[in-house]
DNA sequence: CCACACGCAGTAAACGTTTACGGCAGTTGA
DNA sequence: TCAACTGCCGTAAACGTTTACTGCGTGTGG
């Protein structure tokens, strides 16, 4: 672990001067004699240019940083599954963050940018303040968000559209002729919590289906707690036929209460999870979820970005995802297909 | 985005020299009076530290790398779920390489350890070369390996115990009555399905009961792979009464053909996999699995590498983690605990 | 035979920090 | 009164690159 050669050794060794060997080093016209020197001088030392000298004249990383609220969410790792071959591709090293959904934390991320220690960045905070917005503003270097931005602010946006999401959920249990439709949800302080929950009534508006308060069962975004959310929400209206669950975990353990409690999913009770993760695939019967294109999304992002990077300056772009519903069991009635999903031991 | 403010812009707005404005922003002594008005011309100026230079000066990045074969592979998420956290913790931000199991990019990731960004490296290679060890011998940076390296080979190593984990496995089976009990493997020119392969063969020998070859049926790791195995082995050998599976897609697999076939897990056959991933908790039945530990050998190997970046030298050190049998419902007959993982919308 | 162009390579500055060294002003002690 | 010390601070070098500029030797055209 003796310290490297640097050009200076090669230039010694090859005879020539520290220019020269970084003209060559970095393939610019040279005499074929001193090209040879240089490479042969460098091929016996074993050098590796060294990246941090590198950037700091050059004022390029090719480093990205990628900040998500948990590095444990299946959500952020479908986006982060796509972001890295694409970043990859284009020769730029991945720098992860978890901010554990902190503002204080997605807020230091924002301002370490101004260390410059990354040429740009993607973000998918949980929810946007003020804070965030200024520090958007005022950003050192590009900056794509994963998530909502309030109209006007001016950075690259790639957005789900979980509203017309739970409207897909929603109408395809309606067609399915079921009509006490019970939403389970995450905290309504959260974005996601919000807006699907206004998304249900709305859905059911249109439907012509009375909203009925006591269908909706508020808990938290985790498979033990949607599970004891669902036990509260059968006791008080057991005559219940199908639930909208806020996330595929909810919807696990509604699954497992539902077993539990003697329910057959889903002839009695039909059951949605929303964000299409692995586990919707994994569970049985196979989870009907709705698919916000978390997978899409990350691509997006990491797209725009790279466009950003190479080319130059150009108005910020708003890019929405559609949602898919994928069918399964819980609401088909049908074995799921095995899918193609990779795993290496 | 203009050009951010650097100590010299500081130096010449406070009225001091560059080496002051650097002194106080370190927190070296320096009079109250100068403290003052660099800590205010820098407020002003909206400062923040350079770190790319300062990498270079000091020759510390306060990055380290984690290079896994798949970020598609919850093995190595569940490792990354654990080093994020303890890097985080110690200042260090994390690099990501996803290297597809491919030996040339595993060999590129050490070397580009002579560039420099990083401080040190964790690398889980799906097998270890020639070319590794001649690598890892000349690395620039620590290296900490998770996975088995040859012994003598001197680098710090976090390892499994796949021999005795499929051990636990087939124990575990027997003690149910089980008498015919298949193994469903992987490809045996990979490192782990070769070790699985033959710690099976062991254990049957150790418990006295004869080893057939119809019970072998190699796939792949993947979970429609393993569902034709697991079809073919059906086909082949109806008597069958329990898998195990070399991995848990391949146990997924395994169910659902299973099921398709109107045979009753665990009744009719029991289903074990291996590496406890989250699919395991989340699978009907819930899936028994051996767990190799993948936590807490990204933990550990975190650890180490951080010891080794603090501290200075000392010998290479190897830790084993023991694996552990999680029983759930695939093979006990009860139905699987709801467990209490975390995942947010 | 001279002016000029051209291809190549060396000198030196720059990127933004950290830090060894020396100097200055003020204090202390002989 | 002067040497020595102390506390601060400025000058400058260094980290390892890239690159603008300059200069040298050779070939070409007038």
């Amino acid at each position: 672990m003796a310290d490297g050669p640097t050009i200076t050794t090669i230039a010694e060794r090859a005879g020539v001067s520290i220019a020269s060997v970084s003209r060559v080093l970095n393939g610019l016209p040279t005499r074929q004699e001193t090209v040879r020197k240089v490479m042969a001088a460098a091929d016996e030392l074993g050098y590796v240019r060294n990246a941090v000298a590198r950037s700091l004249k050059s004022r390029r990383t090719h480093q990205v940083a990628f900040a998500m609220a948990d590095v444990g969410n299946p959500a952020y790792l479908a986006m982060l599954r796509q972001i890295q071959p694409v970043l990859k591709a284009a020769g730029y090293r991945l720098v992860l963050h978890s901010t554990d959904a902190v503002v204080a934390d997605e807020i230091d991320v924002l301002h370490s940018l101004g260390e410059r220690y990354v040429d740009g960045l993607i973000m998918s905070p949980l929810r946007v303040t003020e804070a965030h917005l200024e520090m958007l503003a005022a950003a050192r270097a590009p900056v794509v968000i994963i998530g909502s931005v309030p109209e006007g602010t001016r950075v690259d946006n790639v957005r789900a559209d979980s509203r017309t999401g739970v409207r897909l959920a929603v109408d395809h249990l309606y067609s399915l002729g079921r009509r006490r439709i019970a939403m389970v949800n995450g905290p309504l302080d959260t974005v996601p919590g919000a807006s699907r929950g206004e998304a249900y009534r709305e859905a059911l508006r249109d439907l012509g289906v009375p909203y009925d308060e006591d269908l909706v069962q508020i808990g938290d975004f985790y498979r033990a707690e949607g599970g004891r959310a669902v036990a509260e929400l059968l006791a008080r209206v057991p005559d219940v036929d199908a639930l909208l669950c806020a996330n595929d975990l909810i919807a696990l353990g509604a699954l497992d209460v539902l077993r539990a409690a003697g329910r057959r999913v889903p002839d009695d009770v039909a059951v949605v999870g929303m964000d299409d993760t692995d586990l919707a695939a994994a569970s049985w019967p196979a989870l009907t979820s709705v698919s916000l294109g978390s997978a899409e999304r990350g691509k997006a992002a990491a797209e725009l970005l790279l466009e950003r990077l190479q080319g130059g300056d150009r108005e910020p772009r708003l890019v929405t995802v559609p949602p898919r519903l994928v069918i399964r069991a819980s609401t088909a009635g049908e074995p799921a297909e095995t899918t193609d999903e990779r795993e290496r031991a």
